[in-house]
DNA sequence: CGGGAAATTGATGACTTTCAAGGTGTGTGG
DNA sequence: CCACACACCTTGAAAGTCATCAATTTCCCG
């Protein structure tokens, strides 16, 4: 078991780990094609913190990957009200909030100094209408996308703040766990400002929350660095085990 | 301006207004084509109120349009905790959650006695290969989804209880108006339970809230209908920032 | 018309936000 | 390399919002 010493999002990640080789490698891209979305990748785009990787509204450039770094999705209404939608980490694809209209509908902004993988949106769009297995995988992508804002909806509109905290916690580990790094020692990517606002809450409601598990010895925190010392707990108290079995449950 | 009698969502509603149509028809079917969804579309499927269209781990047999009457999209998890994600009126297309895996990950049930029409999913997905303009009109349908997903969890995130209702009460009376009926005078389709669940607050809330507003005249409730007295004041509590001195830090 | 579900209303209290102050960490410039 | 400034985070106290519990009232369906 991995445990990183450094900040894990600042660990380069190369192609065989990071998610967009399942959005261009195996599935059904023949040899030619292949070779052709390699080429066309713009590797190497530093994004600074604070900075954008695109703003609403832009056209759409193209398809991003996370290789190093994070990123926040938000969206802001008219009042200035920002909401953060989600977190990116290292592997995550970006940009789908633009595939039905071309022009994005959400900002995508650097947490710290970020490397993007970018695939040109001419070559994303070709590859999509010649290759069934490239539709396919897209489709995944965005079929993640959907579900990851449902589950979010159901934490803001069910779960009391402690287990909303709880829950993104236990989600955030699964997550560090399927990129092959510690599940229960990792680094928070973002502020307590930022974490707070997508998880629907005041910051201070956050820091206290925090400060509260703490004490009942579930996790131990050292800044943005998070030990979780019993993960059925904190499991538990996110009302997760989210899926699968809940369209069993009959209640009559 | 129509200002119907009965609830509006009663009324059936034929192709040339319903959503359906612009998946199926303008946009790059040929005449075969057309003819052949056309056929295959089964257009009378009778849901009785509170039965499943679908549910949660269905493996996905179609797309549906409502014809009349009217559904919730929900969410449930594994504590039985339920989320309404949507409410669907006539002409709304579904089953674009299974797009992805062609399983289904919500629930989708009737509020009322509702007629709906099915493209089977062999139909669909033959169309989506072979129609470009189909492929783009279906990922319009799915770009509204992830729209509407984002704007309800800014408004879930970032809105108080009063802003939140205000707001979806414009949007619905935004959505009457684009069908053609009256964006004043209006039935909800749900009950006080479901709404109070889709906007994540307590029914008893939800009850003085519309008492709240038909006190200070916004607006006049008579069970399920609603009257707008005052529409830009509502649209106005509806982006205004709420949590009042939350906007005014801002201006640091 | 009667029974039960749905909706409203009131009282109370828990939880969360707001306001305020102090502490901690970090980055930059000297 | 240190010091200082600033942003970030934490903690406390007070206030407010919203949920819960409970009791009616209204509506709806058979």
């Amino acid at each position: 078991m991995k445990s990183p010493d450094k900040h894990p999002s600042q660990n380069i990640i190369n192609c065989n780990v990071c998610s967009l080789k399942h959005l261009c490698l195996p599935h059904g891209l023949n040899q030619n094609e292949l070779a052709e979305l390699e080429t066309s990748i713009d590797k190497t785009i530093k994004i600074k913190k604070k900075q954008a990787i695109y703003h609403a509204n832009d056209p759409c450039n193209g398809i991003y990957a996370i290789k190093s770094g994070s990123a926040k999705t938000s969206l802001v209404n008219a009042d200035g009200q920002e909401q953060i939608l989600e977190f990116h980490l290292p592997g995550d694809v970006l940009g789908f909030d633009a595939f039905a209209t071309h022009t994005h509908s959400c900002d995508v902004i650097a947490l710290e100094d970020t490397l993007v993988c970018r695939i040109p949106i001419e070559m994303f769009d070709s590859l999509c209408e010649r290759s069934a297995g490239f539709r396919k995988v897209m489709h995944q992508q965005i079929g993640k996308e959907i579900s990851h804002s449902q589950k979010l909806l159901l934490s803001l509109g069910q779960l009391a703040t402690e287990e909303r905290l709880a829950s993104y916690l236990v989600q955030l580990a699964n997550h560090y766990q399927s990129r092959g790094f510690s599940k229960t020692e990792f680094m928070l990517p973002m502020s307590r400002q930022d974490l707070s606002n997508y998880l629907g809450m005041a910051v201070e409601t956050l820091s206290r929350i925090l400060a509260r598990l703490n004490k009942k010895g579930l996790v131990k925190i050292e800044q943005r660095r998070i030990i979780i010392n019993d993960f059925d707990q904190l499991e538990a108290l996110a009302h997760t085990a989210v899926r699968e079995n809940a369209a069993k449950i009959q209640i009559t």
